[in-house]
DNA sequence: CCATTAGTTCGATTATAGTCGAACTAATGG
DNA sequence: CCATTAGTTCGACTATAATCGAACTAATGG
């Protein structure tokens, strides 16, 4: 059974959130996530090769913004709202409202 | 004179923020700029090259982090706070708030 | 008008990331 | 035990970005 690492909440590093969160695929995920979680990654994919979707989910697991964990066949998904709150309080709040204001018709 | 692109506050692009905020060198610049504005290149520059200065300001400048007067010979930096402000709202300061937590020594 | 200062632009080099197909792996169902 | 499903890993290629020296520009001071 596979295993993912993922980093302890105080070893998560800003520059390596935000560096994630800049790709749009990723954000997009990210927000998905959000309004519904835990998600394997199938629903998620948008279209592209599974080997690129996977690259982006392993850039998510290690900047601590996603814990995968192995269900079965499929690997569920989820934010790891808790810790990344105890290390950066309000961030990811103020992230996910921004990206909801961009994706509001002007 | 030269002029610079600042972008309108409606254009500015998350996904173009967070990346350029995501560069270390860059949101020391964005810290300091915070903490004490407006404020010349020269003193930011952190022991590098002038040419490399200079991109990462222009990386600021299009994010819409920074905007950049000429005042003679000194060309002056300051946040764009209040147009951040409008366009994401608390986005600047969760971020600024996330940046000094992580520099709090364990 | 010449030197100086502050920063930009250019061009080359290197490093890092994204993309994708193909082969692989691990769990499940028949 | 074989096929299927879900996702990973590998390797090659491409694209984007960082870095830096050198030449440039624009404003100021002497």
């Amino acid at each position: 059974m596979k295993q993912y690492d993922h980093p302890l909440a105080q070893d998560m590093q800003l520059s390596c959130l935000l560096y994630a969160l800049s790709d749009p695929f990723r954000l997009a995920v990210v927000r998905k996530l959000a309004a519904c979680q835990p998600q394997p990654c199938a629903p998620l994919q948008g279209g592209r090769p599974k080997s690129s979707v996977s690259h982006h989910f392993a850039v998510l697991r290690k900047a601590g913004l996603v814990r995968t964990e192995v269900v079965g066949v499929t690997h569920m998904n989820s934010l790891r709202e808790q810790e990344l709150e105890s290390r950066f309080p309000g961030l990811l709040a103020a992230i996910l409202a921004a990206a909801s204001v961009e994706d509001v018709p002007a």
